[in-house]
DNA sequence: TCTCAGAGCTAACGCGCGTTACTGATCGGC
DNA sequence: GCCGATCAGTAACGCGCGTTAGCTCTGAGA
């Protein structure tokens, strides 16, 4: 920029000003092009750490993944929600950077990046249902947009309704006929989405006025291979489920198997319904009935969410659920055919 | 900072020294002591911002994806790599930061990360045959890793060894006496991994003495419905294939997909080879024969080698090819049988 | 002729830190 | 009792930029 300076004959100054665009004040038209001109012949960008500094701003959010190595590598919607956030953040001028957080680890690590100014912001991924970790975040004045809701309705999130994606699945399943409904969960139920998933299930049930029997439920944990175990589990019951809502299609991929090593057939002896509809269940055999999750939206909201959060605008509502869209493809028929 | 100087009663010179931990000189033990504990009280974190500025580094660098709004979507990998870049920066203090640059654009974009001191190094992902822009960023002196080998040697790169993979696969089908053997590649014949799996290809088939049919090759274009058509093509052809490697799993999923919409099996009328081994493959019907693609571990070498190019280090080898492994299920069968 | 307004530009400060050059105090050796 | 050598600590500069206050010069009005 000094370089700049020189080379146009002015002083730093007017090329902070040239370039910036400063209204129509102490800048003329003509050394504002001679400056431009220089600029761009010198092929001069500005040094964005030294504007950091003086404006206090990075210009950059944190996507936080609470999650472990291998949940982290077998997630299906990374892609999607970073694709989404991008398209919210980039045309606003904001960077993403991903940081990986493992659950159990002494959780102040992504605070420090905050504190220590290296981004502007926090996107916190699958929370815990009461995580007082975020709360203090949160409280501390911390600009934070949660993918996920959790039970403190204050804290700006964004979310797909769970409990109402859970309860369409469910009422499916029971309009088909079906009174024996198991359930296995995507994650343990300290997460968010799993107890909403979990509720929406009861509710269902309540709503038919079928009893819940606790035998019928069991939990995942984000791999396909977690839902293996649990499918035989149920499958092992001296009454065992007519029809079963997995709480992730990831999860289902686990179970599914588990029902064909027992032998059993989808949906002639078993209907079988996920929920996140990852790519490539239509190609499953049969292709998996489930619950529509979007993905890049979710990404999309809570990228907006953030700009506004950091712009100091105020949210029309800190939370948003996202609806979600029932996908009735093969794994599920009715209990009379 | 100058809080805790003040609090501490010594100068900011002395609670940089006692921070940072300058060797055995200038500050005693006692004050030392004292400056962290002071430290620690006002809950002191350094502004990175102004350390960046007066160190010249970012301690960032940025994967920049060179894809669509839906090819980026839909990335299988995607959160494979993150974790294996992740494992290897983070240990090193380094973070990680997303960008996505579409292919067409003009390509400058992700240059400024670089030129405004927003990152300190690039990790560019499936970059094409030949690319004038990172030949011209890598001759600037800018730090770069390609993940994906272009035709430039010299140019740092980790890929998984494409020809070699695509090679085994091809010779996998031979040997179970398949001898018309159609192509459909990941992506067009632009991108260097579908480039080097075409020659593999070719020299399994050569290593044979098979005569390569230009009309068996296609190109897919790194989406599920993208192998769709180029399979109903191959089908339709007066002498169609016995077998089919197909450069991409995903792909395969929009052939196996064509394959089924005309009433052939998989693997009785027709063998179907994928390449990548995306986590599903074992659960599709039948299990997806497949190369597998070690994403995490390119991910691990992509990181470690830009670490060492931004530490100045000199690098045993520009280029790292990683072994591919092939992964025979039950979608490839003996022509005989 | 003097004043005053405004246009056109610059000097200088501060953002928060690492680092170099320097000062003042203490101590051992002759 | 004096001197050089260490020890403990500080003042001040610079990283590259945005920004405020102020400076100079011109021309018009009185």
């Amino acid at each position: 920029m000094r370089d700049v300076a020189a080379a146009a004959g002015v002083s730093r100054t007017a090329v902070s000003f040239a370039l910036n665009n400063i209204p129509n004040r102490n800048i003329s038209e003509a050394t504002r092009q001679r400056i431009l001109k220089v600029a761009r012949d010198l092929d001069y960008a500005p040094n964005t750490q030294a504007l950091n500094l003086v404006t206090g701003k990075t210009m950059m959010v944190a996507l936080v993944v609470r999650k472990t190595t291998q949940q982290f590598a077998g997630d299906a919607f990374l892609s999607e929600m970073i694709e989404g956030l991008m398209q919210a953040l980039e045309p606003e001028g904001y960077h993403l950077m991903v940081h990986a957080a493992h659950p159990n680890a002494s959780g102040s690590t992504y605070r420090d990046l905050v504190r220590t100014r290296k981004v502007d912001g926090l996107l916190i991924s699958s929370p815990m249902v009461h995580d007082p970790e975020i709360r203090l975040l949160h409280d501390e004045g911390t600009p934070i947009v949660l993918n996920g809701a959790t039970d403190e309705p204050d804290i700006p999130s964004v979310d797909v309704d769970n409990r109402q994606g859970a309860s369409v699945a469910v009422r499916h399943l029971i309009a088909l006929g079906h009174r024996r409904i198991g359930h296995i969960s995507n994650a343990p139920f300290t997460y968010t989405a799993s107890c909403h998933r979990l509720e929406g299930y009861r509710k269902a049930l309540a709503d038919a006025g079928i009893l819940a029997d606790e035998r019928l439920i069991h939990h995942g944990d984000f791999t396909d291979e977690s839902g293996y175990a649990p499918m035989l589990a149920l499958l092992d019951l001296p009454e065992p489920p007519t029809a079963v809502f997995v709480g992730s299609d990831t999860v289902a991929l686990g179970a599914l198997d588990a029902i064909r090593s027992r032998g059993r057939r989808v949906p002639d002896d078993l209907s079988v319904i996920g929920f996140d509809n990852i790519p490539v269940g239509k190609y499953l055999t049969p292709p998996l009935t489930t619950v529509h999750l979007p993905a890049i939206d979710l990404g999309r909201h809570a990228g907006a969410m953030i700009v506004q959060v950091l712009r100091g605008d105020l949210l029309p509502s800190p939370t948003v659920s996202l609806p979600t869209r029932l996908i009735v493809r093969e794994s599920t028929r009715s209990l009379s055919e």
